[in-house]
DNA sequence: TATACAATGATACAAAGATACAATTGTACA
DNA sequence: TGTACAATTGTATCTTTGTATCATTGTATA
């Protein structure tokens, strides 16, 4: 059971104080990879905050890799990161990975321009 | 024996990943006409995935002429997907496609413009 | 005081899950 | 053989959960 405490008198934002006691507890152990956190709505009870309180912390836990929120689903810890790899190796992954979509795109019956046109196309 | 990969990290919707994979292994000769696909609990069960979200991805398919679900009976591959529609089908796998690709580049820590170049100097 | 910005709240939306239902198939038994 | 019934398979609908967008509030600063 996620314990936070907010204190709402505080110059530290709210939800920067969720994202940091989360990391700390992660630290601490209180929290695995793998657990479940609390649904936004469920925290934000709790804490008597609104829920996009909680969303916007999740969301930076998210954007920071250290949980995955899923619509409809939840949130989760994930596994530790990786430990950092070598530029050239992340260069060598990119590639490959550029190589296969190239690839998968054929596949499916598109000409080299379309595959590159629908990267262009797609948002980030 | 149909196996698909789901990211439950992409923003891109489980329902959309499950029509996308089939509608590539279907291009690629791993599903063929005529074939029997597993029901929506036994792949849902698999994939560790809500079986409606398996239905709604076969009724995507059923609607665009490329597979036939009947209640009580099972889901099957058409014969001969139906042009027009299954063009659009394949446009839409081709996105997804270009944004897991996109997002897995912003994973390993590259940019937009590393990840659109990459995929222009890899040769066909 | 006025204005601009950051933080939080309110509301509507989208994706996925849970549950109950309907159609078909298979099987047991008279 | 035919009927009853259980098992299997997809469908409908509502709930749960996170997301997007706009409004409100408070505070810093000109």
């Amino acid at each position: 059971m996620l314990k936070l405490n907010l204190n709402f008198r505080s110059d530290i934002p709210l939800t920067n104080q969720i994202v940091a006691q989360i990391q700390q507890q992660l630290a601490n152990g209180a929290l695995k990879p793998g657990d479940q956190l609390p649904t936004v709505r469920a925290l934000a009870t709790e804490l008597r905050v609104n829920f996009n309180t909680v969303a916007r912390a999740y969301r930076i836990l998210d954007e920071a890799g250290i949980i995955s929120t899923q619509q409809g689903r939840g949130t989760f810890i994930l596994e530790q990161p990786p430990p950092p790899i070598s530029a050239q190796i992340k260069r060598q992954s990119l590639s490959i990975l550029a190589q296969r979509y190239l690839q998968e795109a054929k596949q499916l019956g598109f000409t080299r321009e379309q595959a590159l046109e629908a990267v262009a196309q797609s948002d980030w």
